[in-house]
RNA sequence: GGCCCGUUAGCUCAACAGGUAGAGCAGCGGACUCUUAAUCCGCGGGUUGAAGGUUCGAGUCCUUCACGGGUCACCA
């Protein structure tokens, strides 16, 4: 960088292009500072608690424990407040978790100083240095003696007490919705230790963590439509993946016994309070298991995440309180269907009727088998209704075409749908080893496709063959991240459980 | 993609039946050395999401569009 070009020849520009009176006021506070001489932007600030190590590190102390011994900080944060009050000022600074009030006067910082606060704003960026003591009315304070720039903040920040409504500029300035909405950073730290708690689970069973291909040649693993993209110096179609699965127990065939992958997988469907196109799933694979020994693995982890993020096994989500308290229920796919469904059992046994029915739920989405039928009809009307966490067991084999056949009644499938607050959260099954089998099911997944279905799996014979070299019985599971942390967090929608959600650019 | 709702000052929100666009916070000026949604006095701030239309007159009614929320469809 040219240093003669620096600083006073810098155009004052800021990216939207019509400024409000505050953000012009902004700007010419910023060149006095320039005048001054003042550093703004440094490089680096000497630090000695954060605002949250402060309320965390001294608010145990009371008045006179705090005065009878020095205990001076050098604290960073953001301006929130400004109470002036002639020759002394109040204000608080803000990390992402709690605030810090700072008392500045006039006498201890002598005139000059004093008066430079005039320059700075709420929002701007801070280092604070001085001692900590109580004011009259018991709150901890920094009675400060230096403060310097951090950071200057060019546009007001959002209202004080209401903080950031809106939930468009939310999503779309989420720094904001940060800095303003401590709930909002508190949903995020919650996410931040659901995934940090499920890597300790895994580790300490002995998994390993293993990164799985995001693009992939055959988008496989779920039935799901995908995002295309292409491969400029190799001359193919790649797609972003729409599951892992197929690739972790690739692994699995290879010996590594037990896998997990945290990582995003990409669908390219429509978007609402409970999806979004890019979603972060965890699949764990474990050798030498069946599904039912998952379902005690499934409790056992939520049990142990609840307790992790709420101390407890019973939460508010809501209106309701989901209780993780084992053992949970475990209902058939179809005995829930019939339940929940109010169809008379008559018209529930006959196919045909059972076909019309769901018929009628969906638009697009015509069931043509009797499976099928079910599984509308358990989205439409039997999902919702479930609560508490319940594993739904043994959906038609038909509609899991990478799951083993239960041995007993090979229509249904080895496998549980697990279902919390009406949302589904995990999907695991006893794993399909067989690869004549296997190939078989491709092959009656493309004939689907053939009649039109676009849901229906993709043959994979790289996939088969891994198959062939043998696969030992396997256990494999799947949760949706994004979800899990909906339910620990207690949000509404997924996202305020996504930093980033994709929205229309503006 | 369909339907419903929303979009007004930097932010949070008002504006009756179509009749001069307001308040609080924030900002600016002034008073104030324990305030904390500080207080008190004064001041500035708007292409009412965009474009058309109806009307003497549109934030308000109509049409189209954009973005968001809800819901349905698809999906996990």
């Amino acid at each position: 960088m040219n240093e003669q070009h620096g600083k006073k020849d810098r155009q004052l520009k800021l990216v939207q292009e019509e400024l409000s009176d505050q953000e012009l006021i902004r700007l010419e506070k910023w060149r006095k500072l320039q005048e001054k001489g003042l550093e703004v932007f440094p490089h680096r600030a000497e630090v000695s608690h954060s605002v949250f190590e402060v309320v965390r590190d001294f608010s145990h102390l009371n008045k006179e424990e705090l005065e009878g011994k020095e205990y001076r900080v050098k604290v960073p944060g953001r301006i929130m407040t400004i109470r002036k009050m002639g020759r002394a000022t109040f204000f608080h600074i803000a990390d992402c978790r709690r605030r810090l009030q700072v008392y500045l006067r006039e006498d201890q910082v002598g005139p000059e100083n004093y008066d430079l606060f005039d320059l700075f704003d709420i929002g701007d960026v801070i280092l604070v240095e001085g001692r900590l003591f109580r004011t009259r009315t018991g709150e901890l304070t920094v009675l400060a003696e230096k403060f310097s720039f951090l950071a200057k903040s060019f546009h007001p920040l959002p209202e004080k007490w209401h903080g950031l409504q809106d939930v468009e500029l939310r999503y779309r300035k989420r720094y904001l919705d940060l800095i303003m909405n401590p709930d909002s950073s508190e949903t995020f730290m919650v996410r931040s230790r659901i995934v940090s708690s499920l890597r300790k689970f895994f580790d300490d069973r002995g998994f390993l963590e293993v990164e799985t291909p995001m693009m992939q040649v055959i988008p496989g693993g779920a039935l799901a439509r995908p995002f295309k993209t292409f491969h400029n110096a190799l001359g193919i179609d790649l797609y972003l993946r729409i599951a892992p699965e197929l690739y972790l127990k690739r692994l699995v065939v290879g010996g590594l016994e037990k896998v997990y992958e945290i990582n995003r997988n990409f669908r390219n469907e429509g978007v609402d309070s409970q999806h979004n196109p890019e979603f972060t799933m965890l699949e764990f694979y474990q050798a030498y298991i069946d599904y039912n020994q998952l379902m005690d693995l499934t409790e056992e982890l939520f049990v142990y995440l609840a307790r992790e993020i709420h101390g407890k096994e019973e939460f508010p989500y809501g209106e309701e309180t989901i209780s993780f308290r084992r053992p949970w229920k475990r209902l058939k796919f179809q005995d829930a269907v019939r339940q929940y469904s109010g169809l008379a059992p008559a018209r529930f046994d006959d196919p045909k009727a059972l076909i019309e029915f769901a018929s009628t739920l969906t638009a697009d989405r015509k069931p043509t088998t009797y499976a099928k039928a079910l599984d509308v009809i358990f989205d439409k009307l039997v999902k919702e209704k479930i609560v508490q966490p319940t594993f739904i067991i043994n959906p038609p084999r038909e509609i899991s075409p990478l799951a083993k056949a239960d041995p007993t009644r090979p229509e249904e499938a080895s496998r549980f749908e697990l279902i919390i607050a009406g949302m589904e959260i995990a999907n695991a099954f006893s794993e399909l080893t067989d690869p004549f089998e296997q190939r078989q099911r491709f092959e009656e997944q493309a004939a689907m496709r053939q009649t039109g279905d676009e849901e229906s799996h993709l043959v994979d014979l790289d996939y088969v063959e891994a198959l062939e070299y043998g696969l030992p019985p396997t256990g494999g599971e799947g949760i949706g991240i994004d979800r899990l942390t909906m339910i620990l967090a207690n949000r509404k929608s997924i996202r305020e459980v996504i930093l980033f959600p994709l929205l229309k650019p503006r």
